[in-house]
Parts: C-alpha cells; sequence; structure tokens
RNA sequence: GCCCUCGUAGCUCAGGGGAUAGAGCGUUCGCCUCCGGAGCGAAAGGCCGCAGGUUCAAAUCCUGCCGGGGGCACCA
C-alpha cells in the first residue's frame, strides 16, 4: 500500500539523518503518513519534523528541509514540499496517477477489496423480538449490521450473518396471553389483552386471521396459538429485511437450543466452574467478581425454574464459539447497554479465548416539528415500523440515512420531513451521480467511443486539476474499506460517497468527456468508468443501489 | 447515586494527537446555446458546552462540572 511505501521513505531518511549525525541516534520518533485536507497541499503528507523537533530541540522548519533533503530517490514522488509547520507534503507521481486507474480497470470490484484474512467473523444482528413488527429502531440496528458485515468480508474476513430469535421466556408468555385474547376477540367472545401483555393493533389483525382460519379449534389451545403467532412474526421480520435488502445466513431460534439441550449444558457449565451461587431459590452468577456492577440470576426461582436472558446467552455462546468462529459481535441498541458486563463476565468465566465484541447503537427518536420526542413502545402499540419506513421514503433513502451518522450519535427523524427528506436526501445525489456517469458511457458507446486502454501512455493525457483531484478521490477506497471495517465506522462510506460522486461533478463541469481529441476522450471515458465501478461499489457496500438511470 | 453515549456554523452532522476545523441543508448573490440542472460557483456564518490536566502539539486523550439521550429486573 501506498503509505506504506511512504513511511518506508521517511524512515530511510531519518536513518540517513541519524547516521551523519544531523540528528541525535535515540531520536526514534513514528512516522504517520496522512492524506492532507487541502489538494495543494499534495496527495499525502508527515509532519514527522513536528514530533522530532520537539525531542531534538531544533527548529521544526529546519528539519524538514534536511529531511525532505535527505529522502532517498523514488519514482513514486514527483515533489515534496516542505511547509506549515513542520510538515513534508509529497506530490505523487502522474505513474501513480495512471496506475489508480489501471488498477481499478483490472480488478473491478476486488479494487476496494482487501487481502484475505483467513478469518471467521460471526455478527449477530437485529435479534428483536417476535412480539411484533420491526419497528424502525431495529432497522438501523439491521442497516449497520449488513454494512458492517459487508465492510468485513470487503476487508478480507469471512463472515456469517445469524439472527437470534428469542422464542422463548416471559415475554413470549405475554405475547401468547394477548394473542389468544385477540383470537377471543375475533371469535366473539370477551376477553381482555393482559395489562402487561401487548395492546398494539397488529395482534387484532392476527388474532382475526387465526379466527377466520382456525375456527374454535384453537380456543384453549393458547400453547398453540403461541407457536402459530411467533412463526408468522418471524416470517414477517424475515420479509421486512429481505425488502431491506437484508439477509441472514442463519436464523438460530432460542427454543431450537433448550431442546438440543445447549442451554442447560451452558448453565452447568457455569455451575461447574464454580461461578454460581444460590439464593431466594435462584441460580445466581457471580458475575460482580468478573467485572460486571453487580451478580445476576440465571435461572429464576420455582415455580418456573426457567433459565433467564443471560442464561440462555450462556449456551448460545458457547454454540457459536463452538462452530470455529476466531470473533463474535453482537450488535445491539444503547437500551441493551445493561446487558454488555453481564456477557463479557460469561466469556471470562468460561475463559473464551476468541473476542467477544459488543456495539451498541443509539437510538432512533421521532420528533415533532415543535422538537418533541414522540418515544416509542411497542406495549404501547404506538409504532413507527421499518415497513412504513420503507413505504415512506424506500430502502436506499432510508439505509443510507440510518448509516450516516456514527453509531454512538442518536438519530432524530422529524417525521413530518420524512417524505421531504425524498427530496434533499444526499444519496440521490451520490445515485444520480452514478448514473449520469453510465449515461456518458452509453452515449459514448453510441458513438463508437471506447473507454481508453488500461495503460500510462494512454491515461497520461489526464492532467486537470478536476481529473487529479478525482483520481485521488478514487485512491482513497481501499485504504478508506479497511479502515472503516476496524473502526466499525460504516457511516464513513457515505460521507465518502458524496466526496466522490461532488469530485465527479466537478470533472464533469470542468472537463467535457466527448469531444473531437478522440484520445482525449477516451482517457476520460476510463476515468468516467472508474468512477461509475467505485461509486458502485461504495454503495453496495451500504447496501443502497446503483441505478444506471433515475 | 452508578454505568454508557452525545454536546463542533442558524439546522442535521463529519472530523480515530498535528497545517488556515469540513460537508449537506437553510440564507444572500450569481450560472441553463453545455455529454442528465436531482446540478455548479461565490459569500455570509465557529470562545469545537465550561474548567483543569497530559503533550513539542488537544475539537480529538484524562479528570471534574453543566446540559440532552439511554440503561441500572427472577423482561428480552
Amino acid at each position: 500500500m501506498i503509505t506504506d511505501d511512504l513511511t518506508a521513505l521517511v524512515e530511510g531518511a531519518l536513518d540517513n539523518l541519524r547516521s551523519d549525525g544531523s540528528i541525535p541516534p535515540d531520536s526514534n520518533v513514528p512516522v504517520e503518513i496522512s492524506r492532507p485536507q487541502r489538494p495543494e497541499h499534495g496527495e499525502f503528507a508527515t509532519n514527522v519534523a513536528m514530533a522530532l523537533a520537539g525531542k531534538a530541540k531544533t527548529q521544526p522548519r529546519k528539519l524538514a528541509e534536511m529531511l525532505a533533503g535527505a529522502l532517498p530517490a523514488s519514482e513514486l514522488v514527483s515533489q515534496v514540499d516542505v511547509a506549515g509547520p513542520g510538515f513534508i507534503n509529497f506530490h505523487l507521481s502522474p505513474k501513480w496517477l495512471t496506475g489508480v486507474l489501471i488498477d481499478i480497470a483490472e480488478r473491478g470490484r476486488d479494487f476496494g477489496r482487501g487481502a484475505y484474512r483467513d478469518q471467521k467473523i460471526q455478527i449477530e444482528f437485529v435479534s428483536a423480538n417476535p412480539t411484533g413488527p420491526l419497528h424502525v429502531g431495529s432497522g438501523r440496528n439491521a442497516a449497520y449490521g449488513d454494512a458492517l458485515a459487508r465492510l468485513l468480508t470487503a476487508a478480507g474476513y469471512e463472515v456469517s450473518r445469524e439472527y437470534y430469535i428469542n422464542d422463548a421466556g416471559k415475554q413470549m408468555e405475554r405475547f401468547g396471553a394477548s394473542l389468544h385474547a385477540r383470537y377471543l376477540q375475533a371469535l366473539g367472545r370477551t376477553a381482555e389483552v393482559p395489562e402487561d401483555g401487548y395492546q398494539g393493533e397488529y395482534l387484532a389483525d392476527l388474532g382475526k386471521q387465526l379466527a377466520a382460519e382456525f375456527g374454535e379449534e384453537l380456543v384453549d389451545g393458547q400453547a398453540r396459538i403461541r407457536a402459530l403467532g411467533t412463526e408468522r412474526m418471524v416470517d414477517m421480520h424475515r420479509r421486512t429485511l429481505e425488502r431491506f435488502g437484508v439477509h441472514f445466513d442463519r436464523w438460530t431460534s432460542e427454543t431450537a437450543l433448550h431442546k438440543a439441550g445447549k442451554i442447560t449444558d451452558g448453565i452447568q457449565r457455569l455451575i461447574e466452574r464454580g461461578h454460581t451461587f444460590e439464593a431466594d431459590g435462584a441460580v445466581w452468577f457471580r458475575s460482580s467478581e468478573l467485572g460486571a456492577p453487580r451478580d445476576q440470576v440465571i435461572v429464576r426461582s420455582s415455580p418456573e425454574a426457567t433459565p433467564t436472558y443471560l442464561g440462555s446467552d450462556v449456551g448460545y455462546l458457547i454454540d457459536k464459539i463452538e462452530r470455529g468462529f476466531d470473533r463474535v459481535i453482537y450488535v445491539w441498541g444503547a437500551d441493551h447497554h445493561g446487558n454488555m458486563a453481564g456477557l463479557k463476565a460469561v466469556a471470562k468465566a468460561l475463559e473464551i479465548q476468541q473476542p467477544v465484541e459488543v456495539i451498541l447503537h443509539q437510538m432512533v427518536n421521532f420528533v415533532t416539528p415543535e422538537g418533541e420526542a414522540a418515544k416509542m413502545s411497542k406495549r404501547a402499540g404506538q409504532i413507527v415500523t421499518l415497513d412504513s419506513l420503507i413505504d415512506e421514503v424506500g430502502t436506499d433513502a432510508a439505509r443510507f440515512t440510518l448509516l450516516s451518522r456514527t453509531v454512538d450519535a442518536t438519530i432524530d427523524f422529524d417525521l413530518d420531513l420524512v417524505s421531504s427528506q425524498t427530496q434533499e436526501n444526499p444519496v440521490y445525489y451520490v445515485q444520480y451521480q452514478h448514473a449520469r456517469a453510465c449515461s456518458i458511457l452509453s452515449n459514448a458507446a453510441g458513438e463508437g467511443i471506447e473507454p481508453a486502454e488500461p495503460d500510462p501512455t494512454a491515461l497520461d493525457l489526464l492532467g486537470h486539476p478536476s481529473e487529479t483531484a478525482l483520481i485521488r478521490k478514487l485512491a482513497e477506497l481501499p485504504e478508506l474499506v479497511v479502515q472503516s471495517a476496524e473502526l466499525r465506522a460504516p457511516h464513513r462510506l457515505t460521507h465518502y460517497a458524496q466526496a466522490l460522486a461532488s469530485d465527479f461533478s466537478a470533472f464533469y463541469r470542468d472537463c467535457r468527456v466527448l469531444t473531437e481529441d478522440a484520445e482525449l476522450s477516451g482517457a476520460r471515458l476510463r476515468l468516467a468508468d472508474c468512477t461509475r465501478v467505485v461509486l458502485a461499489d461504495t454503495l453496495d457496500l451500504l447496501g443502497v443501489s446503483a441505478p444506471e438511470s433515475m
């Protein structure tokens, strides 16, 4: 990678200076290559001179000049500027610029891919309770988890997407009771949804459905109703997610884990290892000794004596690890923050060597134009569903918007602006530039003009500032992919996509592609084609489509 | 009370220790003989919440405080 080459150059210069006594022999400073904010500064920069000045008590300017003078020759660098407080700016050679285009032309979508890493990562996300429709918070989770999975894949990892179906436990009993009541109501009987149950209208609809399909058959069959309801809810989640462009490699049911004995085995492991005690008739996990703020119940007291959420998670975690992943990632909403310490404590207690990583994303709030937060509650039935958001703005705009901020920041949706956001959403700008590139390419094809062959002499004609700026932007993708994957920060790609689209737009404005000059047209066509590839690839990493026309 | 997270332009947000802190929207002023105007250019607009600390260097790291959001169940 280019930064490695430049780092080696600077380190070589430092060695030269040390050996001729210009700087003290023990003056070791880390060399970091960065991208300057302003194009006039060049393609890359380092300010190792400032760090060196601090150690060697010498003027940074002078040190920078010495460093620049001591740089070994390289065909990569055409010019070095000494600027500002100790900065050395590298201007890369035209050969490097054409090299970027050749790389893209030859590798296509592989251009943005990192080297294979031989590491299997499992990422579990969404995992919403099958008690109601997916809401927009789950949409954020889905958009993030899926984009991160795509990013990790692009960075060279083997990734498996998993959805955990919480189809056991107390909430599901409440769900069953609620649906049973709705079913009875649909049959014209008197029944009431329990106070701690699910009041949403969707259950009334489902109750009517069951009444129509089964008649009186299920009147005494609450367990059956619960199972049927769960099944339909999971199907609904699956459909919504497919519609949202999210596909899971595996759906694991908590009930299935129970049946396979994995849950009780897991709890047994904790007991055998001496991490538990009994109190008030319940089994407790001594998590406070493993970094958690308090001990937690893993098996409820009688008469239920069933595992808690954390209790089930022990067996599930073991199951994940036994399937051979080198790392497991959980994507949770911020409202699950309290479970993090417990899960980490379980991993410690079981002496799991593989990293167990939890990523929390902040919530999605809905605000009125007056700025009042309208809180969402599933139980109260006031749901802004993911389906309704997709209906309103479409999958592309929804995903792009939900991904455009860091996971650490809450997202405020102004409900009244959701539809007008269709107009101002930056995703359309990016898609538009992609469509424009496609359009130019097809116009050219109609006139029999083909993109120039990917070789340095043909592409050497490119040199306009808007052209070089665009090429520099294209060149950022491979590093950005690896970086964003390691930082778990897909939102960086949304910003990159916009910047790239903007640079393409400037190129379009300044450099007419289809001209009298066939060779120049060919070279610019190649640049347009490379931009098309990189834009499409970036959008794909976000799970957003790249239409050829709009 | 304790834990997590946010506080940067009028608004929504980027900025993983380094140069003159950036973008979109909004505002003002310009640009349609032009390969797609869902566009382009320019201008205005900033004690980077406050106070300490670490460092040659802090919007960035640490501590405290103030202010928003989320958690602290034998719910998931």
